[in-house]
DNA sequence: TTGCTGGGAGTTACCGGTAACAAATAGTCT
DNA sequence: AGACTATTTGTTACCGGTAACTCCCAGCAA
């Protein structure tokens, strides 16, 4: 039904080939030749056949993106900042959400690998686990790892400084003079675990004991911080400052906290990190740990096009981005608090 | 590089058609050699081209979804809901995003068509453009609309009633004593179309002028929310309440204000529409009128799997969600307003 | 024994492109 | 004129699957 190359040639009276090559701009055809045929392959409104190309070249321009939670807005402005790299350059998006479940990652990864040229994943998998992707990508697959990274694989990575993230959130509660600071502490992916080391070094840097029942495990869902901070709340010695380990779960946890009549900045600290949209909107503005979502997504996008375009050079280059403290009003803030160089102060936080 | 069946049958000693046959599960193989196939494929670590059976079979198992914006977690839930029903189907998500822009809609839903099974789209375009989507569906397009649908185009489609959802809003702000009721309209689409008539027929109801500064045109993005009502308030006469055409716009119109140093729902009284995540834990929680994102996506998907599998019914099915008033406080609602059927009551708004 | 039946495997052609090489044509050089 | 070159077009084979058809052979009835 579909007009083919074929179709082209007869009513020209040509080969395939001519088509081919006028339509990809060849250089070895006739200006004029060219012409004729582009004339008549819109008259015809003819559309290349993306599975034919795909496999005669080996080449698809689709990019497939695996993130582990699209309504988390953090990945979708990652997402759309990879698009915006992406489109200009001709690939398209193909997008997998995890849900947060690492077996559900590798099903989808080794599907995703044989329809697109590369993947950008956000891996759920624990950081030691890298036994799948070692495999992938000695075998070829084009892979970069954003916001979550494995350790010990060669492999290119966009992501943030994970335990500067959880010492600057932890230092600042400690900073306000909160001595019970603890942490919903996320699960057993690298984000989570270096963050968790950020604030064990925070503790121990200001001689404070690393308390276990300061701290508490719980996903990266908002409906898991949710959970983990009811939870929390029906214990006694519930911390005065909470350091969780995104944004999501403090949310979370400031529900819960409103559902037990607290409010977050006046009767609990709290500091989440990935500063999303609308942290700044909340009912109680969220002070969180921010890095750029666009760079994340954009360097990665051009280090996977990079490495598509040019065979697999495998530069296992690593961007690490720079976090800053942005203070809002859930932690509290007070204005005598001394601030530091990678402190940002926002809106409600300035009132006096 | 990669195993293909020919790798395999020349293992086994058979023809590559055995080796497809036992992948497929055809009922024309023996038992037997398909378990010795299965076997062997598995441990070569056969995965099958899909460049390859798309090109033989016609079916990629690939749907394109189209939204307007990724940022929107109201498309980010509907894309979810999508994947829900189409993963467990075998199908893979191709997602683009048009940032609100016509002509990219028209050229990533040309591009898409060549390499999936079937689209879901949220169309920008005005609703009388069907001239475009009519040639397509003609063509054989397997297309599905969702949220934004278009007059006078044979093409299956799930929306909600936005006629009633301009309704909804705008006779609760009258219903609370407002006279002056403004409209942030949005643009020329029929979601935004729709919505602006039932504004006028909430005025015409209530014997309430329709003043053409009351309504202020914007697009459908946040930020075009906040502009519009930015300039807004700089001008004499600003409606003591505002219908925006949907919550973005709203959160937008509400940030504008914030830094007019007015408040929403005291100073000025403000509905949304889709009831985004996040609207109850705003700072001035937002009422808004919504409708169920998740049986949007999961009837969309169903329709589209439907007609891909059977070939093509062309069942133009048209499934309306009956929207309802979600009260919270960014109305200024009191306590005494008659509740009318379809509204909820919700957190704050309870507050007496 | 012959002929028929049907399950199971093989053959061939094709899906719609592209790479690599061959061929034709025109123009140039000696 | 003959050989050579450059430019443009055509031929052939192949990418990795699948549909449709053919073939083979065991089992069974006549």
């Amino acid at each position: 039904m579909p007009v083919t190359l074929a179709d082209i040639a007869r009513e020209l009276g040509v080969s395939k080939m001519t088509i081919s090559r006028a339509i990809n701009n060849h250089p070895l055809i006739n200006t004029e030749t060219r012409e004729r045929v582009l004339e008549v392959a819109r008259r015809m409104n003819y559309q290349p056949n993306q599975y034919a190309r795909a496999l005669a070249t080996n080449r698809s321009y689709l990019i497939g993106i695996v993130v582990p939670d699209l309504m988390n807005l953090y990945f979708a402005e990652v997402a759309r900042s990879i698009e915006a790299v992406a489109r200009p350059a001709g690939f398209q998006l193909l997008i997998c959400s995890t849900e947060e479940d690492p077996t559900r990652e590798l099903d989808e990864v080794e599907i995703l690998l044989q329809r697109t040229d590369g993947l950008i994943i956000s891996s759920v998998l624990p950081p030691t686990e890298t036994k799948a992707y070692r495999k992938m990508i000695k075998d070829g697959a084009k892979i970069v790892l954003v916001d979550r990274t494995m350790k010990n694989l060669r492999c290119p990575a966009v992501a943030t400084d994970n335990v500067e993230v959880g010492r600057l959130a932890t230092e600042h509660l400690i900073s306000l003079g909160h001595r019970r600071v603890g942490h919903l502490r996320g699960d057993a992916s690298s984000v989570s675990t270096e963050r968790l080391e950020g604030y064990k070094q925070s503790l121990a840097k200001n001689k404070l004991r690393l308390d276990g029942s300061l701290v508490r495990a719980c996903g990266l869902l908002e409906s898991e911080g949710y959970e983990a901070m009811r939870l929390w709340l029906k214990e006694p010695d519930v911390p005065e400052a909470i350091f969780a380990v995104n944004d999501p779960t403090a949310v979370g946890a400031m529900k819960a906290m409103e559902e037990a009549g607290l409010r977050a900045g006046r009767d609990i600290a709290i500091v989440g990190a990935g500063n999303i949209h609308y942290g700044d909107m909340l009912r109680v503005p969220l002070t969180t740990v921010s890095w750029s979502r666009g760079e994340m997504g954009q360097q990665a996008a051009h280090m996977l096009i990079h490495q598509i375009e040019s065979g697999s050079p495998v530069k296992s280059k690593q961007i690490i981005l720079p976090p800053e403290l942005i203070v809002r009003s859930s932690c509290g803030v007070k204005p005598t608090a001394k601030i530091r160089s990678s402190v940002r102060l926002e809106g409600h936080a300035m009132k006096r």
